[in-house]
DNA sequence: TTGATCAATCAAATTATGTTGATCCAAACA
DNA sequence: TGTTTGGATCAACATAATTTGATTGATCAA
């Protein structure tokens, strides 16, 4: 996440990417900080292709980066995107609660 | 949305119905305030079924309340929804850039 | 080297979501 | 009343996402 507000299709990956169970609970467990992937298959109870998946996925949207050391690799959350996310929410809200026109317009 | 804490299965409902596209389409053009769903499938070009299949998805995570005036109903965004979504991902990211210690643990 | 381990990837099968067109229901108005 | 209109719903179909098990590549230790 480079820059801090985010276009329709950007806010909609991070959004898609978050909607899943699995991936709440990779989310919840990266929120106490970063993770091997191999202590998260066993946190998780997931087989290590399902878990690679939604790491995957959840990467490529941008809400969590990676390193290696080892042979072992590494996650944590990437806490702009979620500001980001937040700022587009809170921006959706500012000007909401005006009421229509009555039909018919 | 009564309260303001969500738990998981509630963000997870809220994340689902906003990542889609023309869900998206509905959500920005109800931040302008409210809508008429007659104005609504002009607006969007939505065939009137479909975007009354998505206006229910949406309805039902809470981010929208409709309100009937006659034969027209009228839709709005629920800026407590979004809120609470704001409140949600804040807190995730509060704890998460902590470094694991090395593998083997 | 060789064998073992961590993690990513792939194709096939399964499951979940979205779309379409038809039908239904309630409100309005002749 | 009978007819029209706005909108919800339904069933059949189409599309997209996830799961599974097998394979691969890279790193490390013996």
């Amino acid at each position: 996440m480079i820059q801090n507000t985010l276009n329709v299709e950007q806010s909609r990956q991070l959004l898609k990417a978050l909607a899943d169970p699995i991936r709440l609970d990779v989310i919840h467990a990266l929120a106490q900080g970063e993770r091997c992937v191999c202590d998260l298959t066993g946190d998780l109870n997931l087989s290590q292709s399902k878990l690679s998946f939604h790491l995957r996925v959840l990467r490529e949207a941008g809400l969590l980066t990676d390193r290696q050391s080892g042979r072992w690799i590494y996650y944590r959350l990437q806490p702009d995107a979620l500001a980001a996310l937040e700022a587009w929410l809170a921006e959706l809200r500012r000007n909401c609660s005006q009421s229509a026109a009555p039909c018919p317009s």
